[in-house]
DNA sequence: CTCGCTCATTGATGGGGATCAAAGACCTTT
DNA sequence: AAAGGTCTTTGATCCCCATCAATGAGCGAG
């Protein structure tokens, strides 16, 4: 809860509206696999204090474990949307800490403080951004390419890494990240060995990645020089 | 420009707001085929008062039309954040009356009356899911699924029909359709032409459509149940 | 430590869509 | 109305990735 209080905008003018914000809130452990019980009935902001999550849709016919929508990690401000098609769950990959909150009452109170409020929709609108930048890249980009950018993006957000080397693992199975690439495991697996022949990647355990050349990955992903500073959360 | 006020949320507390509001957007027309001219410097809001156009990134090497993100039709409020990476660029599919607010001014004055910045916030998250639902989609669906899918959702927004038979115009072309799906000119010709053989399409002259069973390309589609009331706007 | 199971890797094959190429349809201009 | 150009359709071929199948590696439990 500490960590959310720490999370809101520096901007914030009143020290009361942290105050009544998390007594909306009620925190959470989730461990490894398991999941956010769903509510129908309400829309839900999700803070995630520490571990590592995705979303992904109820599992159907042609998607066995469920297509994954996207990988959130500590720091990061969700938003759980009830679905009137198909469920969306929020799996915890490791163990978690969150914070949850009701939307509507999350929105009420910060209505009360514009710059809280407005602190939400930046973050959605950059979201909307990522996401529909994604949703380009992803419609005709190859394999190859659409690993290596979820190996920079991932880079960015585990390891802050932008450019040069850097190491770190992976939470997430290679059926999860099959799964958010609209790839197969086979696949997935296919192309990390050809990056590690190019000499790009070195793999370690099921999880431990350390990339060579961060930025050979991201011309190689067709990223035009996104630049540094860019936090490229999602 | 009285068209935007129609649009703002019923609670809009103080008429004053739309007036404050309007003082600072500028309407523009745009012909079919001309661009709204990009601004690095501010993010924008613009509403689309009249007509259609497509948000689409600017084209590079790989994708000599440039890729297009999303759709977008008369009613609808769209954001256009000022790109650090590549521009994005809003282009009039047919003519086009806009109202193009700064981003930062429209807040700023929407700050002051929570409801529609609220309604701005509640707008961008819907936005961001069905981006994700889209990108969901898009991640592993067929030629054929992606355009009965367009289909239906085009039905949706142009002739406000969510089942049985109904017949429209697409205004975009089908380089515009193929890059909204990762597909190409050839595959979309093919596999409309398939859906007309299939009975579920007919076509008229280039742009003329008329789906004879909606209900049955959304099946098509792997949509599972959308509902009628879901005003399924992106 | 070793058993056992899940996850990851590697191989072989087939299909869907991209690409190359050409003919035909539609709208605009003169 | 005819001409010209663009957009669309159709065909042929190839390649990438999904699928099927089997081996191998990593992690947890006993």
């Amino acid at each position: 809860m500490e960590a959310f209080r720490d999370a809101l905008p520096p901007g914030t003018g009143d020290a009361l509206t942290a105050d009544r914000l998390c007594a909306i809130g009620f925190c959470l452990h989730l461990a490894k696999g398991e999941e956010l019980a769903p509510d129908p009935h309400e829309d839900r902001l999700v803070y995630i204090a520490e571990g590592s999550a995705k979303l992904a849709a109820q599992p159907v016919a042609d998607a066995p474990s469920g297509q994954v929508l996207a990988f959130h990690f500590g720091g990061d401000m969700i938003s759980v949307l009830r679905q009137s098609d198909g469920d969306f769950r929020l799996v915890a990959l490791s163990d978690c800490d969150l914070v949850v909150f009701p939307a509507d009452r999350f929105l009420d109170i910060a209505q009360s403080d514009p710059a809280v409020l407005r602190s939400v929709l930046a973050r959605s609108l950059q979201a909307l951004h990522r996401s529909r930048t994604r949703m380009m890249q992803m419609g005709h980009k190859s394999a190859q390419q659409r690993i290596a950018d979820f190996l920079v993006s991932m880079a960015e957000r585990l390891a802050n890494c932008t450019s040069g080397a850097c190491a770190f693992a992976l939470p997430m199975s290679r059926r999860d990240i099959g799964d958010s690439l609209g790839l197969t495991i086979e696949t997935v697996s296919r192309q990390l060995t050809e990056l590690r022949e190019a000499g790009l990647v070195e793999t370690e355990g099921r999880s431990k990645v350390c990339l060579s050349d961060v930025d050979a990955l991201a011309r190689l992903a067709g990223r035009q020089h996104s630049q540094a500073g860019a936090t490229s959360k999602n």
